[in-house]
RNA sequence: GGUUCCGUAGCUCAGUUGGAUAGAGCAACUGCCUUCUAAGCAGUAGGUCUUUGGUUCGAAUCCAAACGGAAUCACCA
């Protein structure tokens, strides 16, 4: 149970009231039972429940030596006699329930009216870099780098709401033996295919070695296995794996050809990736290449060595010893002098600070990557770097399919391409079938659809708490009914094509005279709902969590359709009573606009 | 085996400093379109919150143990 706690709006009127009741209680403790400073602390009231405020009696029993309920009428009542914006209060067991006056929802209504920045919390006059997507260039992107740019891109926008200067960064993981993998792949059985050549994608093209490593390396290992090798050294004996190593080397020490190939295939890729992100709709302000930052990492490892932050084993490779913090030594640099993933970790994170300095950074990686960034952070502290302080890894859970674990190299994987394409095919359809789209162009309809497919997809993707693994069943399609994207987004059309009515009809929706109006629940409850936004925001970006804004969206929108079918609104007699609802129907739809603005989600005023 | 995380309705998930009869959506069933978009609304049914102990006026929530699952402990990234 949220203790309710409404602010980020100066002087709101609900906050004032809350703060106002908060103080009022403490009075009656302080008068009716000599309990000094208690610790006052207000709930919403449970739905089923009259009221909006809810102070629960129980802790006070003791020490005011009544029954829980004779307490609760005694507050109550000192309350309602003392504070002119409850309206009443009801008492059920040790739960106290106060309404609020009329004038005080009136006066909500006309802050949140007149807020001159109702979307955004004031700077905090801090940069804070994030760095999400960091995909490597030796593959197509997945499911679970969709998990991961919706999330980059939604806490991005969040913390930029939030008050954060935010920079977004990616790292693309272009160099290593895993890139190798595919490369080495390629010169033996590619036979100078190209994308356009074969009408492959260029990821999916270099994808496609990538896999073929993997076999022919099992294959090998199968064949050395036979002849009674070692499992464990057929692993690294394998011909095609020493191979792959030898030509990571080669490229290390700047091979010409090794180089020529790799850049050839790394553009293949990068340009397939280009187009992915242009369909996911996220965006970089720059992205960083780890065959561009592992040197810097390296010059690090240098300097770590000559502090003795570092240490070189007798075979020359270096190491950090970490037993101190709880850990154990790690490896920071290959005995053949190539640098691993940590290595390149340190340089980008120096380069990252020379670029723009921001002392906060954020690090989306799945959870599998949990104890590599604990070592990383680690070894920046000891390096008594500048920026070692503000570092966080947003640990995301991985999306796990009904069979387990997706795996590239085993071909398990649902690919982002073909995802993001089949939702908005099945918007297409869904669309079609209920056969409201008189009037649309064909672009506007493609656009619509894209809006629609994707919004499912992103939504379905960021409701679920990021720390948590998620289940996809590609058996069952995402949904577009219920809590979902489209739900929401339609909830918006819903909205516009009744504030379209309304200019069309010259209906100035002004607030006046509505102080003595009294509002039914629906509409205080909206009232309430729309007054948490700021909250919010500074919750899911407190959280890093995306779902916190989700979730949001969900309740205004399921609140104002039920509002919707309750009462009318365009068509309601009463002019005060109409403009009231007017102006609550629009301020639902910007709210839910600029809410789906921070999931990276479009809201389509017609569908 | 060590460390970390998780276990809530048939399924997917909410449930933030401990509070009322544990909530949504999907799936199932019942109603509601001559009025503002039915991708909607209202309702029925569905639960030993993995189990057992403990703390407390009160535990899904905190503590301990057991059981079940996941990740990680690479000279992969």
């Amino acid at each position: 149970m949220r203790n309710g706690y409404l602010y980020g709006l100066f002087d709101f009127p609900m906050t004032r009231i809350q703060d106002e009741l908060i103080t009022s209680i403490q009075s009656a403790l302080l008068n009716l039972f000599q309990i000094e400073n208690a610790d006052v602390v207000l709930q919403e009231t449970k739905k089923e429940f009259e009221g909006t405020f809810t102070f629960v009696v129980f802790p006070f029993t003791k020490q005011a030596g009544m029954a829980p309920p004779q307490i609760a009428q005694k507050i109550g009542e000192y309350v309602l006699e003392n504070l002119h914006g409850i309206s009443k209060f009801q008492v059920v067991q040790g739960f106290l329930n106060f309404s609020l006056a009329d004038i005080i929802w009136a006066e909500a209504l006309i802050s949140l009216q007149n807020d001159p920045k109702p979307y955004h919390l004031a700077s905090k006059n801090e940069k804070i870099l994030i760095e999400y997507s960091s995909p490597n260039t030796n593959k197509p992107l997945h499911l679970g780098h969709l998990r991961n740019n919706f999330l980059g891109f939604s806490v991005a926008q969040i913390l930029q709401a939030g008050g954060y200067e935010v920079i977004k960064t990616n790292l693309v993981n272009d160099r290593g033996i895993h890139i190798c993998k595919s490369m080495l792949a390629y010169q033996k059985m590619g036979q100078g295919e190209t994308p356009s050549t074969s009408g492959i994608k260029g990821d999916h093209l270099v994808g496609k070695y990538y896999v073929a490593f993997d076999k022919a390396y099992k294959a090998e290992m199968e064949v050395l296995i036979a002849q009674g090798v070692d499992p464990e050294k057929a692993k690294s004996q394998a011909p095609i794996m020493m191979e792959a190593q030898a030509m990571l080397l080669a490229w290390e020490q700047g091979d010409a050809e090794v180089i020529r190939l790799w850049e050839m295939m790394n553009e293949w890729v990068l340009s397939g990736f280009e187009k992915s992100y242009a369909q996911m709709g996220v965006r970089f302000d720059k992205i960083y290449r780890e065959s561009n930052t592992y040197l810097l990492g390296k010059k690090i490892v240098d300097e770590g060595l000559q502090s003795g932050t570092f240490f070189k084993k007798e075979d020359q490779s270096v190491w950090i010893n970490l037993e101190a913090e709880g850990l154990d030594e790690k490896l920071v640099l290959r005995k053949d002098g190539t640098s691993v993933y940590i290595t390149q970790d340190m340089g980008t994170a120096q380069l990252k600070f020379e670029d723009f300095g921001a002392k906060k950074s954020v690090y989306v990686v799945g959870n599998e990557q949990d104890y590599h960034f604990e070592v990383l952070f680690h070894i920046l502290k000891k390096l008594q770097k500048p920026y070692s302080f503000g570092n966080y890894h947003l640990s995301y859970g991985m999306v796990d399919l009904p069979s387990g674990k997706m795996k590239s190299r085993e071909g398990t994987v649902v690919d982002a391409d073909d995802l993001m394409a089949e939702m908005v095919q099945t918007a297409r359809e869904r669309t079609t079938e209920l056969g409201k789209i008189e009037g649309f162009s064909a672009a506007e309809l493609d656009a619509l659809f894209n809006q629609l497919g994707l919004g499912a997809l992103k939504y379905f993707l960021l409701k679920v708490d990021p720390k948590k693994r998620m289940l996809f069943n590609p058996l069952e399609s995402i949904d577009f009914q219920g809590n979902t994207g489209p739900f929401v987004q339609y909830t918006h059309a819903r909205i516009c094509s009744m504030i379209r009515k309304a200019k069309e009809q010259a209906i100035d929706f002004q607030l006046e005279n509505m102080n003595e109006t009294e509002l039914i629940a629906s509409e205080q409850e909206l009232i309430y709902l729309l007054g948490m936004y700021k909250a919010r925001i500074e919750e899911a970006a407190a959280q890093y969590s995306p779902a916190v804004i989700t979730q949001y969206a969900y309740d205004v929108a399921k609140q104002f359709n039920k509002l919707y079918n309750e009462v009318s609104i365009l068509n309601e007699e009463n002019a005060i009573k109409r403009n009231i609802r007017l102006t609550l129907a629009d301020l639902t739809g910007k709210t839910i606009r600029e809410a789906f603005e921070l999931l990276g989600i479009q809201s389509p005023e017609r569908m």
